[in-house]
DNA sequence: GCGATAACGTTAGCATACGAATGAACTTCG
DNA sequence: CGAAGTTCATTCGTATGCTAACGTTATCGC
């Protein structure tokens, strides 16, 4: 199957032991926990409701900076959440270029019923590691982040 | 610009806790710091690329397997490495269903060339811990993989 | 040998993600 | 006030990353 081995061409270096091919396959798993509990409703589209929910109506630019999301991208995941009729979008009386963005009643009932799944997920991630471990984990994550 | 917090929807929900939050924005920061080092080749081309290195040709499946890639995903990645003619594909002459893959000289050239920038990409990426933090988070992250 | 199964590669569709460009609206500062 | 700079939202193009469906080819069990 696999041919002779070229290690020489990168001394040293193995992929499977790169931060950043690790930080994908962690990302991975974890989004496969995602869907396993919430089905249609990514982890993105999550995060957008759950920031809303925490801080209350804000402009789509401002959302976008909270949970770490483009311009581009938050525009996309807005629009899909409107679709789904989870998150209303006005005009902003005193700036009229803001989206001024809010969750629905729907919206807002489910983040009150996924709130458990979600942390479900993080548990679940985490269920490698030990309680001390994790807080380890997630106290250097943090200063990566 | 923020209206009232909406806090009792989430009873000890805070996004910014959750570790799928902080592993998406850390790899966001990986990828930046990738970027900036590689410029036209991504980070997942790049691993296509170095696992070539290491194991030799490969069928196109068992690359995906083992860059942690799904078949459509290592798919459009050779395509895009064929095209920059780091990559060949020659029919398995045993396995008529199987592409053969391996570098090119001009992707061996690159591999040899770039594997410096790629163990600075992961220094600088793990910049904000000490070596100790780096070790045991690394140590960490491999049990999440 | 042959039928069921599995593996391989391709394609289509959807959802992040990012950079870059655009136009509209607001702010700052001289 | 008014020009320059900034912010906001939208759009285009490219690249992952996943599921699902498809046709081809190998292999396994009998």
């Amino acid at each position: 199957m696999t041919a002779r081995p070229r290690d020489e061409l990168a001394p040293g270096y193995r992929l499977d032991d790169q931060i950043g091919f690790m930080l994908r396959q962690a990302s991975q798993r974890h989004t496969a926990l995602f869907v396993a509990r919430f089905g249609a409703l990514t982890a993105t589209q999550w995060a957008a409701l759950a920031k809303l929910a925490e801080v209350g109506a804000t402009s789509q630019n401002h959302l976008g900076r909270l949970t770490a999301m483009d311009v581009a991208t938050i525009n996309g995941v807005i629009d899909r959440l409107s679709g789904k009729r989870l998150v209303v979008a006005t005009a902003d009386r005193s700036d009229a270029r803001r989206r001024l963005l809010d969750l629905t009643p729907e919206g807002r009932a489910l983040v009150a019923e996924m709130t458990a799944a979600a942390q479900e997920v993080t548990r679940e991630t985490l269920a490698p590691l030990s309680k001390s471990e994790s807080a380890a984990f997630l106290a250097l994550l943090r200063k990566l982040s």
